[in-house]
DNA sequence: ATATTATGACCGAACAGTCAGTCAAGGCAG
DNA sequence: CTGCCTTGACTGACTGTTCGGTCATAATAT
């Protein structure tokens, strides 16, 4: 077999095993050698590819970050009526969680813990306008639903602050206790809520 | 014989310092002597009151909560308007945070991180117990604002595990990029609209 | 009052364990 | 053979924890 190597796979390899690893041990109690053997190779070859355990664990924020927006956009393209867009969008999230990736969950808080201690670090800067996108995302879809133009696009934009954090603060009550409340059906009545708001508004 | 030293007012001395590093540069960079440090006192004395750094963590944590605790109580003690009382629980969240312990916040990070990934330990039970206790003030606190008696109790619940969300969610995001949007204002219209919601359902 | 002793709070040097990162040797394709 | 990949034993720096010793002060004796 011609064996030419194929370094941006085998990253990839690398860093979903690594995103695996940080996820149940966080990123601080993960040694490297960890997350050797969860990619089945040697301690060394990690180095052949990544500078450094910091390097893996930025680039493990951006792998994570594009898998899920992928899932989301995949999920956003085949679906037209708005309310259902909004309804999906929210939805994702919520399946995502829920389904194969909900050891991956915990990550987050090491990528929230490390943006908010170094804002001035590449992956404060990137968590910072993945925010931003993902408010104006929203502004848009909530403003697909609500067919008013005399509500006031600030407004809008609020509204999709509010839905965010609703979003993410339902997850973390969730996966400390799931049986608090049934996260799909609550992250779709916060959704629910907020349009009608907007609707309602003048 | 030396001073009779006060154990518990000692203890309380290292863990506010303990709180203040551990918020700045995270539970896993930092180190004993870091605390010793900013508490003024010699490595070693630290484990005259601490069995081990893991120790020191949790009981962080434990005297973190009371404090906020105490703090919110202290606040809804003085007030009788009901309305007045949830826009107070609301905002004192976002007062804490905008104020002196502005730096105290991202702890909230570990202490959530290591919860997650060790839902056994008494750290986590104990984050889950707060976490119920609190949908329930928010519970009662939204059913005087309400009045209303056909509205189902659990659509209230549903509405605390809610609005505790968006508190945390925006004070996530808020935290990030301070220039997002206004966090006390965002807050208190995140409790209104959910109050209105729940006024105008049947 | 003053000297002597007992106490335990306090300290930080030393220890022992851990782990990120290195590198020399081995393997394997062409 | 040549060149590239892979590897895990190794190293050195780092840090949680221990522990023998110091010292200020309280208790006691004179």
């Amino acid at each position: 077999m011609p064996k030419k190597i194929d370094k941006e796979e085998k990253k990839a390899n690398i860093l979903e095993a690594a995103i695996k690893v940080f996820s149940k041990k966080g990123v601080a109690n993960t040694k490297i050698s960890d997350i050797a053997e969860a990619a089945g190779i040697g301690k060394g070859t990690i180095y052949e590819y990544f500078r450094s355990k910091d390097e893996i664990f930025v680039e493990s924020f951006q792998f994570f970050l594009e898998k899920v927006d992928s899932i989301i956009s995949q999920r956003l393209y085949r679906i037209s009526d708005p309310m259902e867009k909004l309804l999906a969008y929210s939805s994702t999230w919520t399946e995502i969680f829920e389904g194969d990736y909900l050891e991956y969950a915990s990550i987050l808080l090491d990528f929230w813990a490390k943006s908010i201690r170094n804002k001035k670090e590449a992956i404060a800067l990137n968590l910072v306008k993945i925010y931003d996108e993902n408010r104006n995302i929203l502004k848009s879809l909530l403003e697909d639903c609500i067919t008013k133009e005399k509500t006031s696009s600030l407004d809008v934009k609020i509204a999709a602050s509010i839905l965010i954090a609703s979003l993410e603060g339902l997850f973390i009550q969730w996966i400390l206790d799931r049986s608090a409340f049934d996260f799909k059906e609550t992250a779709k009545l916060a959704t629910e809520i907020l349009i009608e708001w907007l609707k309602k508004r003048d």
